[in-house]
DNA sequence: GCAATGATAGGCT
DNA sequence: GCCTATCATTGCC
């Protein structure tokens, strides 16, 4: 058994993205560009559970050149412009036809942490340099060109290194932004690392 | 330290 | 023409 395991198509594929969100917190995010390897620990995640979910894109089987990609086989990116600013970075799960989704919306540092902090723009390593959704793909150079990357391929995957993290070490509450979902915004699909320092500040203005 | 505000472009009606 | 799965900057309201 490797030390360092990528993570296959079977973890993307299974049916259930809220298990998969979940699972992903401890596992390892990598994008490696011209040489250079950057990354870390994941240790914030969002499920997106296709059609049914009103906080999802592709709510009420909406298919639009943005969201096509979500339909695909999981282990795919599903990279999109928020704000006109940010590129957010999401795993496709699931199989062909359904279009559930994790977004990545903060890792711990691990890997080519000075590239990530000039990527970044900071003076010094502080949780800016990661601890949100749009400051992740910043600092692992990730934009929305990287639309339907196969995770599969050698520029952006995931790793298992063999962290086990105890379920009682991940903390479950409502999405961040989605006050627009109505009831689906109060779904307990948003996961994080209890007392990571590099997980994303709450936003005052969806207080839980 | 904190709340309020502005940036900025593409998707959608 | 409005809204957005956000974050940096401003100003102390």
């Amino acid at each position: 058994m490797r030390l360092q395991q990528k993570l296959s198509s079977d973890f993307y594929t299974r049916p259930d993205v809220v298990t998969i969100a979940r699972d992903l917190i401890g596992k390892y995010f990598f994008s490696s560009f011209d040489g250079v390897l950057t990354g870390g620990m994941v240790v914030e995640t969002e499920a997106y559970s296709g059609t049914s979910d009103a906080a999802c894109h592709a709510h009420l089987g909406r298919r639009t050149k943005r969201t096509q990609i979500m339909y695909e086989q999981g282990g795919v990116a599903y990279v999109y412009l928020i704000y006109g600013i940010y590129s957010l970075f999401n795993i496709v799960t699931n199989a062909e036809g359904t279009a559930d989704a994790v977004l990545i919306r903060a890792i711990e540092p691990i890997e080519g942490i000075e590239e990530m902090r000039l990527r970044r723009g900071l003076a010094k390593v502080e949780p800016r340099l990661t601890a949100g959704p749009g400051l992740v793909t910043q600092a692992l150079g990730i934009s929305t060109q990287h639309n339907g990357t196969q995770l599969s391929g050698s520029e952006i995957w995931f790793e298992d290194r063999g962290m086990l993290v105890p379920e009682d070490q991940i903390i479950a509450g409502p999405r961040v932004g989605v006050a627009y979902a109505g009831a689906d915004a109060l779904l307990p699909w948003r996961f994080s690392l209890k007392g990571s320092r590099w997980v994303s500040k709450a936003n005052p203005k969806y207080p839980q």
